[in-house]
RNA sequence: GCGAGUGUGGUGGAAUUGGUAUACACAUCAGACUUAAAAUCUGACGGCUUAACGGCCAUGCGGGUUCAAGUCCCGCCAUUCGCACCA
């Protein structure tokens, strides 16, 4: 073997190996154990980043480990092609988005293979071709005959000079990021998905993915955001109803305003009778239509001289419009109790609004929790006053009592709402996949006929960032109707991109099948049994890929409830304490740590730096570290395989200091298959293997010291091998190992090398350690504590004390408790 | 603004179920090897104090529960992620 460790070399050979015997191609195999493991999958920006590498090795090593377990593991990979950036780069470097992708990709790839990551190349995928969004668009098809793909008006962000819907990040302080002029709201017609019909499955299958972070769950749960509240009606001057929805129907009665949003029918009617009124909503239009924004943004509002009748007191209250009431949320009105609700109150006060108390503070602390209404609204549940008949009631009570007099009367009913809104797919974009329907003046719109698909993105384009190209192009949208056959057009909007990226985890089953969407295959890999991606995923793609998962069972395509069932959510690589951007000018280029010091090294500290879930502080001077933990294993490996031959082990043999470093081995094994397998905390892991490295070094050349050795090396290269699969690959067979050692086995832990004749245990003294003993493993409680109180440092502090009690933790510590009398 | 996280030596982090705080590594310092340097190897390494044994203090800040709190509870501060057209 080579003296000096040569990562350029080796890896290179291990490589060549893995794409010879395509040994990360898999089949079904019905005989054993499946396991699909996998990464988000990148977009194509250009080069891998650091977030890049941590993801995918994380993956690579949870598959490989997961391959030394004897399962039949999947580790596909492919590119989120569609999207934003390559339009930008498009105008900016006057190259047709498809060329651009095309390049990445190709760049991207052979950076992913020069890392060494084990993945099925043969089902690579890249959902800007064809023959992925065919499927997607026949997909959408499906879901438009069934009633769950829908038209309707929503707001945009609209640039007027550029002539183009902006993203919620082309808006810079309220302004187009190119031209900086104002950008205004606008409604378009957009086409939706019905997610709010699957908010109830959605949210209580939540409750099914024990193996997810429960923060995602709970972020998840929250933005569903399943309420139980009331709908009721206020009655306007012409007798038409004002809906509003609430969840606190006990404050009904301390109602003093109604607040529409400004795009309500009503806000919109009264604007055309009051200039001042119009003025307004058409000041409040250049705000973005991010609901961050909406939320930070100061509260403003305006009286539209309108009046509307109380359901219960029959009392005339003032409607308002407020820039704050979401027209997308509930009916686009709210009903204000100022006394009672923050944000309500903060807008009286504004506006010099009457502040009415109908809840006073209720239960066993009434005084912590006096409310004065001149300092804040008090929005605690109590018990209702000023209320009349209600006077008395508690929240529940009130809930019921007022829920039933509206719906007796007519003026409301108990409704469940959630915060949840339905999915606009349509985007005003060119590069994505294009809506497959055909608007026909006489036939309304028409899904594509599943034979005219796909609808091809035509990729011969010129870009100039002005509107899309294909709103330019007649060839691409004149058509014919395939109902009437007479003259129509296409949809010239595209999809989300978070469509494409929705499925791609089932289409990786099949990703070759030009039949059908999905196949038999897909349905024995999915669900997917490890997911690993970013946090910044928690809600969008998460929630999209499990609403998708569930049409396309209900489509009969998957047989599975939920895409993933265990799910990894990575923490971000930072460099001194910031988030790598270029802007900031402080990105490490993964590539040129590959080139300098190999796959494995960078693998190795992107892995030993800080757990998978925590934020990753990038060192130049760690990625050294690792490379010197490596260049010490490959020549601690070559002494002992240059020493010769190897007796057998012979446990009954062994010498006290032998036998330890034998039982340090076994523990090992046992703390990283617990750190791989159950914690996922590979950085644990690696430091156990460390240490194991550092007690072999104090072996001596004893023959049965060798054969310890011999059997540690072994499990220590089996361990190592997920994450430095190409210094495993060349030291296994030097070490003696059989066969590729892809087909190797995880080690197995000797529970007979566990044992112990003692433990050490500690002394406590009201809670301070005062000494540190060694007790037989067999000693008794009473033998424990006798030992305690001998110890000289611990007699000494016990002295003129009187022990009131003694704890005695098996295995741990020893507390004793005492006190002066 | 709302929802969800995170905060431990000079640095990245460990402490898994409330039970020895600082494993492992980086940096630094000292020693060995060398004509010298690099590389490598060995050792020291939270702060204050002590000749030493030892003692006191310390896990963002302020309280609380407990024999025992980095871990649980309450209130702050800082910071990260998400907020529906970035992916």
């Amino acid at each position: 073997m080579d003296q000096q460790y040569d990562p350029k070399t080796l890896e290179q050979a291990a490589q060549a190996h893995w794409q010879a015997h395509n040994s990360f191609a898999v089949q079904q195999d019905d005989t054993r154990e499946k396991f699909y493991c996998l990464a988000m999958f990148p977009y194509p920006s250009g080069q891998l980043h650091m977030g890049h590498v941590r993801n995918y090795t994380i993956a690579d090593v949870i598959a490989r480990y997961q391959r030394m377990q004897g399962k039949n593991v999947l580790q596909p990979m492919g590119w989120d092609a569609f999207g934003l950036p390559a339009e930008n780069a498009a105008i900016k470097n006057k190259v047709p988005p498809a060329q651009w992708t095309k390049q990445n990709i190709d760049y991207m790839r052979g950076q992913l293979q020069r890392l060494g990551f084990a993945y099925d190349w043969d089902r690579e995928l890249a959902t800007c071709d064809p023959a992925y969004y065919r499927w997607e668009q026949w997909f959408f098809t499906r879901l438009f005959e069934k009633g769950l793909a829908y038209k309707k008006k929503a707001e945009v962000n609209w640039c007027e000079t550029d002539q183009t819907v902006l993203a919620n990040e082309q808006v810079v302080n309220g302004c187009c990021w190119r031209c900086d002029n104002p950008v205004e709201r606008r409604e378009i017609d957009q086409w939706f998905i019905k997610i709010t019909d699957y908010a109830e499955q959605l949210l209580a299958d939540l409750d099914t993915l024990e193996h997810w972070p429960e923060q995602v769950r709970t972020m998840q749960r929250n933005w569903i955001g399943r309420s139980e509240g009331v709908e009721l009606d206020f009655t306007l001057a012409d007798g038409s109803a004002l809906s509003v929805y609430t969840t606190r129907p006990d404050t009904l009665m301390g109602v003093t305003y109604v607040a529409v949003a400004l795009q309500h029918p009503l806000a919109k009617a009264a604007a055309e009778r009051d200039p001042a009124l119009a003025a307004f909503i058409e000041s409040q239009g250049n705000v973005k239509v991010a609901e961050a924004d909406m939320a930070t943004m100061e509260k403003l509002g305006m009286a539209t001289g309108m009046t509307a009748t109380h359901p219960l007191t029959g009392r005339e209250v003032p409607v308002w419009v407020a820039n704050f009431v979401l027209m997308s949320y509930g009916s686009g009105a709210v009903m204000s109790v100022p006394g009672h609700d923050q944000r309500d109150w903060e807008f009286a006060t504004r506006y010099g609004l009457p502040i009415v108390q109908v809840i006073a503070p209720a239960g066993p602390d009434v005084d912590d929790k006096a409310c004065d209404l001149s300092q804040a609204a008090f929005t605690e549940k109590g018990v209702l006053v000023n209320s009349g008949e209600f006077d008395g009631l508690d929240f529940p009570q009130a809930f019921a009592t007022i829920a039933d007099r509206l719906e007796r009367g007519g003026k409301g009913k108990r409704t469940v709402n959630f915060r949840l809104r339905d999915w606009g797919v349509s985007r005003q974009r060119y590069w994505g996949a294009p809506i497959p329907i055909i608007n026909c003046a006489s036939c309304g719109a028409v899904p594509v006929p599943a034979a005219d698909l796909p609808v091809v993105l035509p990729t011969d384009v010129e870009f100039e960032g002005v509107g899309s190209p294909l709103k330019k192009m007649p060839s691409f949208y004149e058509t014919t109707c395939p109902c009437c056959g007479g003259a129509a057009t296409r949809e010239t909007d595209t999809f989300d991109t978070f469509m494409e990226s929705s499925w791609y985890y089932a289409r990786y089953g099949c990703a070759n099948n030009d039949t059908a969407m999905l196949d038999g295959e897909a349905n024995y890999w999915t669900p997917v049994d490890q997911y690993v991606g970013g946090i910044e995923h928690a809600i969008l793609h998460l929630l999209y890929s499990r609403f998708f998962h569930k049409l396309m069972r209900d489509e009969g395509l998957v047989s599975s409830d939920e895409p993933f069932v265990r799910l990894l959510t990575q923490g971000m690589v930072l460099k001194d304490g910031a988030k790598m951007s270029k802007s900031k000018g402080n990105t490490v280029d993964p590539q040129s740590l590959i080139d300098r010091y190999g796959a494995d090294t960078v693998r190795l500290f992107s892995m030993f730096a800080a757990p998978p879930e925590q934020s990753l502080e990038w060192s130049d001077s760690g990625v050294e570290g690792a490379n010197r933990f490596l260049k010490r294993l490959w020549k601690m490996a070559g002494n002992h395989a240059a020493a010769g031959p190897v007796p057998a082990l012979d446990v009954d043999a062994l010498s006290e200091q032998q036998r330890n470093v034998r039982r340090k081995l076994h523990e090992t094994i046992a703390k990283v298959s617990d750190d791989y397998g159950r914690r996922q905390t590979f950085n644990t892991a690696i430091a156990a293997i460390m240490e194991l490295c550092n007690e072999l070094g104090k072996l001596d050349d004893a023959l049965q010291s060798r054969a310890v050795m011999q059997e540690a090396l072994h499990a220590i290269v089996l361990m190592l091998n997920p994450v430095v699969p190409h210094v495993s690959h060349a030291l296994w067979p030097i070490l003696g190992g059989a066969g590729d050692i892809l087909a190797a086995r995880w080690p197995e832990v000797d529970e007979r090398a566990l044992t112990r004749d003692s433990i050490e245990m500690v002394v406590q003294v009201n809670g301070k350690v005062r000494a540190k003993m060694l007790v037989p493993a067999a000693a008794d409680k009473n033998a424990i504590e006798a030992l305690a109180r001998s110890q000289q440092n611990v007699s000494r502090f016990l002295d003129g004390l009187n022990v009131r009690k003694v704890i005695v933790v098996p295995g741990k510590l020893v507390n004793i408790v005492a006190d002066a009398n």
